[in-house]
DNA sequence: CCGACCTGGATGACATGTCAACCAAAGAGG
DNA sequence: CCTCTTTGGTTGACATGTCATCCAGGTCGG
């Protein structure tokens, strides 16, 4: 998750030719510029939203992101599976993660009686607390640093391409969370 | 880095006057589709990329970002607080990735003579082939996963847009690196 | 020259994420 | 029924990131 611009000095003007497939497509200076600064804005924008979240209430972003999920349902009762697809996290990773929000108190397991091999995750009320406190300071971050900067027509651009780069995604052989 | 969005349903009508500072300004449905869009697609684009980059290489998408760096000055040599501002990591987290860079024989130190507590990091010949050899084929996803689906005015748009956001984030309050 | 403070960096304890292997319950197919 | 494969999920080993703390080398005021 950083700086990953392509081009690298070394490796821009190839004197050699290469062994890899023809000649790859190197960045334009323009390219190299867009992709830099958006690295830098993605990481920022995570880290600030991260280190506040984490210092102004009792739980990480990953947590909050997994109690939005839950309080977005009825019972606040997810099957954790629907959870892995919903927040796209590997199962082993939400599997992890699971393990530590319950010794934390934030959720409960529950089985599943439709499934024998499935269970269900669900919100305790201390969870439901613990999001409750967190969420507003943490929109209001949201607002100062991603909308607020953006006009009415930038946030229509923006929505066009995070979908066009989504769908470019979706079906690509690289390495999905094996969905 | 995931999904953040606001407006938790436990959250959106809060029946109860919250303890917070007045009322915080929640999510209209357009900003929560622009908002949980974004993140997918960034969280997408990052697991793809640093997938991709580990599994057809000997280096992971970290160690590349710190190889680009160094490719990029002359000598191949970096005061290491001069490659934290670059990729604006936290330098605790820098000195433990350089060690293991170190200890795969990625990079080398090399002490700083004008002044006595700084340290330099060098890439070595291993280092070199490594980043070309990743080179190549991280820029053909760049482009396929980033550049191609977007139009040349998209291109434009989305540079306007995270050069606000990224201005936006300059000078906030929220925890910036120490920088 | 001397202490008070700043700076560049390393370190240890711990939180988090990844990969690969494992396991038990469900579904086929015969 | 009884194997064979798939699926939902966990686990352990290990890579990576974070926070707080420490430390030696500079800087500065007197």
């Amino acid at each position: 998750m950083t700086s990953t611009s392509s081009t690298p000095h070394a490796v821009s003007s190839p004197a050699s030719a290469s062994a890899a497939s023809a000649e790859p497509r190197w960045l334009t200076p323009v390219e190299q510029h867009l992709w830099r600064t958006f690295l830098r804005m993605r990481q920022q924008l995570d880290a600030q939203l991260a280190r506040q979240i984490q210092a102004e209430s009792d739980i990480s972003i990953a947590d909050f992101s997994v109690l939005v999920v839950l309080t977005d349902v009825p019972d606040g009762r997810v099957r954790v599976l629907e959870l892995a697809r919903n927040l796209q996290w590997e199962k082993s990773r939400l599997s992890h993660h699971l393990a530590r929000m319950v010794k934390r108190g934030l959720i409960d397991r529950a089985e599943c009686t439709e499934d024998g091999r499935g269970s269900f995750v669900v919100i305790t009320d201390a969870g439901r607390r613990a999001i409750e406190a967190a969420a507003p300071r943490h929109v209001e971050l949201v607002r100062t640093l991603f909308f607020d900067p953006l006009s009415e027509e930038q946030v229509t651009q923006l929505t066009h391409i995070s979908e066009r780069i989504l769908g470019a995604m979706e079906g690509c052989p690289e390495a999905l969370p094996e969905s």
